[in-house]
DNA sequence: CTAATCTACAACCTAATGGTTGTAGATCTG
DNA sequence: CAGATCTACAACCATTAGGTTGTAGATTAG
């Protein structure tokens, strides 16, 4: 899998605010997925989904115990799609940095 | 339009590789919808979708030159979605501090 | 003026999404 | 053991998304 596809599904599975909701209350502890599920108004198959949506983007892992299966947002999948925007920063910066260097440098190209 | 909104409508256009590439090369310039389109194997429509997205989403502003339009990134949106993830951190660390602390405050809540 | 270019938008198609219900396998509880 | 709970998965449905082609309005070039 390349960067490309692994932005497409972090970037996706950030696109919804259920799952989003989601990461956020699995950083605060490990849920199970019934656990997750009960403050929504959808069915725990629904919410079952969206798990399966973070887990596949990798930005939460599951565990079993016993018959429930523990959720856990991976927070260095978080701080890749951090990395990602701050490329873009990088590369507005050096485009502002290009342009204030063409304004600083005296005479560059002009007429002998 | 909450902030759950405007997050829905950025990921989302930050979920697609087109997208994303469109938003890259923008950044370096500002450049013509057709100018945009021209590297990508797909139809101008197709692009000019892509663009819309982006617009919707904030990402990205339009402003016309004669017939055509040139469209640049907004960085400040660029980086309201890098507030939101350094957000999601927060709450992270957040956690951590609250075990760390559990851990160096000694008997507390003991037997008496 | 005429022809070419740039953009917008509608209509259409197919595949993916987000939701539902229902079935079934494990695991715990009494 | 019997019943309840937790999870997974399939089948289905309605809507959205990403793509296409075609039409039409401005603007520029010759």
């Amino acid at each position: 899998m390349t960067g490309e596809d692994r932005a497409d599904l972090v970037f996706n599975a950030l696109a919804d605010r259920t799952r989003r909701d989601i990461l956020r209350r699995s950083m605060d502890g490990e849920l199970s997925v019934s656990a997750l599920a009960r403050p929504y108004a959808m069915s725990l198959a629904a919410v079952q989904k969206h798990v399966a949506v973070l887990d596949r983007a990798g930005l939460v892992t599951k565990h079993r115990r016993g018959r429930e299966q523990l959720v856990r947002t991976d927070m260095a999948t978080v701080q890749a799609a951090q990395a990602l925007l701050d490329e873009f920063e990088a590369v507005w910066r050096a485009r502002i940095d290009r342009f204030t260097d063409v304004l600083n440098t005296p005479n560059e190209g002009a007429a002998p």
